[in-house]
DNA sequence: TGCAACCGATTGCAAAATGCAATCAGATTA
DNA sequence: TAATCTGATTGCATTTTGCAATCGGTTGCA
């Protein structure tokens, strides 16, 4: 897909690849919630996106090199989303968004765990994240003893304040 | 005016506030441009925003609390508009939104010069030039000894690179 | 073998957003 | 007083979005 090309200015172009309503919630959720298929991104995402848009968004974002789909070898008919490194490259932007959002905007509390977390962890946190990314997208290889994984972490923590927050779970698990 | 709300997840509601093509491009223009009228945004941004649109988009911005009006006193019917501290606090995201757009999109390299320049100049330049926004839209206080602004800077940068680019102008001024 | 459930989409249609040009009334300038 | 400039507003055609229904093919299970 080629760009309206307004302009040449970089935030302009920025805009014009993900500057809509859904594009970045389509990678927020390959990014952070880990999901590779049409459904998944289809029923997974809390905001509901219809399946038209999705179906085009997920077109417009190949064109645009920012992923890439290949067949589920497990199932003939399913296909898989892998992300570039064009994408990968937006976790610190995510963070930032997430850190300027959740000071500003009426974020519910559990689902602003990840973006504290995120921004607590700073950019050591960010290059790891990218680079398991890379390992799960891209095939890189992975420094084997790192511990925990950044989304794992992040999951965690987010299932922490549901069940804190659940009635009758308990708070300190 | 309130947002839809499709979810309290920081970057959906960051979305819901710049997730369009042209509210972030009125603050760039605002943050970057200096540009405080109507007018200004309307004539000054490269990319053409439609007059509808522009007072569509202010009164929005208004009432989501990025921008404040307020008449000018030299001109009786011209407004004059203001970022607050929320709108302020964009520029680390811009800054970065400027970096990934200069390595992965097509790029114009005298728009761009300014984005690198704001990127070598990292964290301790967006300070700078969040003060200096808080000096000229809040009225706050400004470190007097802080050499030129960061926007002189940035303007200066593009300025060359056009001089340089133009036919007949002096390529080393 | 049958059949429901699931796969990644596609289609049709109404509603909303956008782009564009013309226009507005008041204030300023010449 | 006439032209120009101010921040908008209006009307209208085009485009995008949101939503529900549906599609042909695949899979898992009885």
């Amino acid at each position: 897909m080629s760009l309206d090309r307004r302009s040449g200015c970089p935030i302009n172009l920025s805009l014009e690849v993900f500057g809509d309503r859904w594009s970045l919630i389509i990678l927020r959720d390959m990014i952070f919630g880990g999901r590779r298929h049409f459904r998944e991104l289809l029923n997974g995402s809390i905001e509901g996106i219809a399946s038209n848009i999705l179906a085009d968004r997920l077109k417009r974002l190949m064109e645009l090199g920012m992923l890439t789909k290949a067949d589920d070898p497990s199932h003939k008919q399913k296909a898989i989303y892998s992300l570039t490194e064009m994408a990968i490259t937006l976790v610190p932007i995510l963070a930032h968004l997430g850190a300027w959002g959740r000071v500003w905007l009426p974020t519910s509390e559990e689902l602003s765990i990840r973006a504290e977390l995120l921004e607590k962890g700073g950019p050591p946190m960010w290059e790891k994240f990218m680079d398991e990314l890379r390992h799960e997208h891209l095939g890189m290889p992975l420094d084997t003893a790192s511990g925990p994984s950044v989304r794992a972490t992040l999951q965690a923590a987010y299932q922490a304040v549901v069940a804190g927050k659940a009635p009758g779970a308990s708070p300190a698990a």
